[in-house]
DNA sequence: TATGAATGAGGGTTCATTCAT
DNA sequence: AATGAATGAACCCTCATTCAT
């Protein structure tokens, strides 16, 4: 073969694609490594276990965003609201695109097993939570916004999308989207929802 | 023995609150079977299997509450606005009192494994969805409401109380409650979310 | 209802019918009191255990053909040939009307499991065994018959008719009966049968 | 360690032991693998599951007999009463041989229980079937033999043995072998047979 | 006499993991 | 670095049987 694929990588790809689908339990070892297309024994080999597999998955996710929405809350040039609107779009898109992984983060943070994936799963979370909650504090400080509840605001962003992730047969039904098409992936229905968000969010937040 | 205890409704008891805490896969019968006091045939006696026993644990959710809604679609002595804050509240109320559920079956609807759950989830979902989307459609027509995103609100009000759902740990950080109290049996903190999403819609849905 | 069905009866005969089809063990009591149409419990009720059914479904088929038999051997108008074909044919007819039970009991004399079975199976077999030995010897006696193997005859007798019983499927192909009849229920193909065990053992019993 | 005993054949000679003993379903993967001194997944992970190692064990039996009788029947030096014999011999042996074996495959072929086990099965029992069936046609048209029952002929010719197989306890009584010593082992016992079969058929074949 | 509920043992199978090579 | 063989625990489920009524 001419390249020589990492694989390291290919374990990691097979995993999110099938924990997506199958959940955490419901896909074992032996599935991820046929799909990608190594040995059986190469997880334990790289990660120790499969619960090593699963927490490289999050660290391997929580890289990039971040950096992106910190710059926004720094940005001098965009006044609250468009803040809160370029982390909207930023946030949205992210989502849509590792919507597999979202989900599988949701669901283990939704359950007591397996607890001490929740740190990790949660700094992620935390991280982009704080951000928007200075974002939105500081707008209420500086009288863009109203006093408005920071913390169910966040819950409203992400709980939104991420009810859009999992309902993919109802999304189906309303978003116009060819049967053979990924509606997250349609450009026209990712703008749907960006546009509806920020609009929900201008509403509630600027004074009239 | 004076009296006896149901069994049957032991195991759904059982179920219901392992499913949630551990996950469907993560939740085995022997657990359940102990947990419920109860030998472990009991579930293939009475439900056939565990996916008969799954089922069967969302039967049970799916008869009140969308009566308690319908109703609502149809009562003329409230305005538009009024039948969405009633609404909220019933659903709010509904999802708190059963957390653990609805986090179980948000979890299944969001994977591809045992898609034959997902018409029984479906349904469920579909008749609360279909009840405020023609409260939502009405409004509209009327001139009681903007010309607003039908679906995606429904999205934001589901979306959002599941988000608080999801996050117990994050929750407990801001719902001021004392450690030993569940943040969702807090009347303070429901009632701030009750009042948080109807003042939410009330500034997307009604005109200026 | 009318008649009374005899409970204990529609057990014996829907365990004849499951035996056959299924096997001992393939069987399960529950299959077997569905079939009959009887509670779960009558079983061990009426024969203690699945043992003491089957036990008592042996004695059942033991009674008649014996006695017939009998008679066969101590009837003074017939030659020694003749009784070896009146055997044949009653044997025949017998192993064929009662096809599922035969095969039931050849499977378990065919195996070291529940050997306690033997005993009541080996009587059954052992008497018709013995009185077609007694026709054998007499007429080898009375210079009738060659000096053949008595008892490997005996064997050839039952083992043709056993094979003819167990390989449905081969039987379908050459016995030139409709798809949907039991070809042994066929008069024709039993005929042919009949007279290719009388010729057969003509052939090899009668001096030339 | 010097010899490496091969884990899968000693599963194999496992199975074909306790199934003959005890049947299929009598004979449970644990007690198997005991006997094979191997972990209980192993069948699993060699066979699939259990009717995988069933059918494994079929064919392992398939290979052998039937290229021998193919060369007896376009053997040009020998009559074709001779090529009865030989083939009475050959498959005499055989079956005494893998005694255990056949029976087993017998009880399968008399059931309506795992009816795809009879393709494998019914493939093996019709090579033989049809080998023989082109000798006595043959035979027949040549005017070395009578016209008789092609097929009957060979239920008589299996069913014989089968039925010599089936009556441990009955051949041990004729037989006269010591009790200790298996009967289809003892060469004099076999010849008996033989010679009996072989001289059955001539009777019955050839022309007086 | 007859029943539905209940039991404990054992069934086949899959799992994450380890080991020798 | 990488593998195929191997392991023991746990999985869900079915079994023949028993018990209170």
């Amino acid at each position: 073969m001419r390249v020589k694929p990492d694989k390291k990588e290919s374990i990691l790809d097979a995993a999110e694609q099938l924990f997506a689908m199958k959940g955490y339990e419901g896909s074992s070892v032996r599935d991820i490594c046929q799909l990608a297309s190594v040995n059986l024994a190469m997880v334990n080999y790289y990660f120790g276990n499969k619960e090593g597999l699963f927490e490289r998955l999050i660290e391997r996710k929580a890289s990039f965003l971040r950096e992106k929405l910190q710059k926004l809350l720094d940005d001098p040039s965009l006044s609250y609201i468009e803040k809160v609107e370029a982390f909207a779009d930023g946030y949205t898109d992210r989502l849509f695109e590792r919507r597999g992984l979202t989900l599988t983060i949701m669901r283990e943070m939704s359950m007591q097993q397996r607890c001490h994936f929740h740190e990790a799963m949660g700094e992620i979370f935390l991280g982009n939570f704080n951000i928007m909650r200075q974002i939105l504090q500081r707008g209420i400080e500086a009288g863009a916004f109203r006093q408005v509840d920071v913390e169910l605001t966040i819950a409203t962003l992400m709980g939104t999308i991420h009810q859009v992730l999992i309902n993919e047969n109802m999304v189906r039904k309303f978003a116009a989207v060819q049967d053979d098409t990924d509606p997250y992936d349609d450009q026209n229905f990712r703008d749907r929802v960006k546009n509806y968000i920020k609009q929900l969010l201008r509403s509630y937040l600027v004074k009239v």
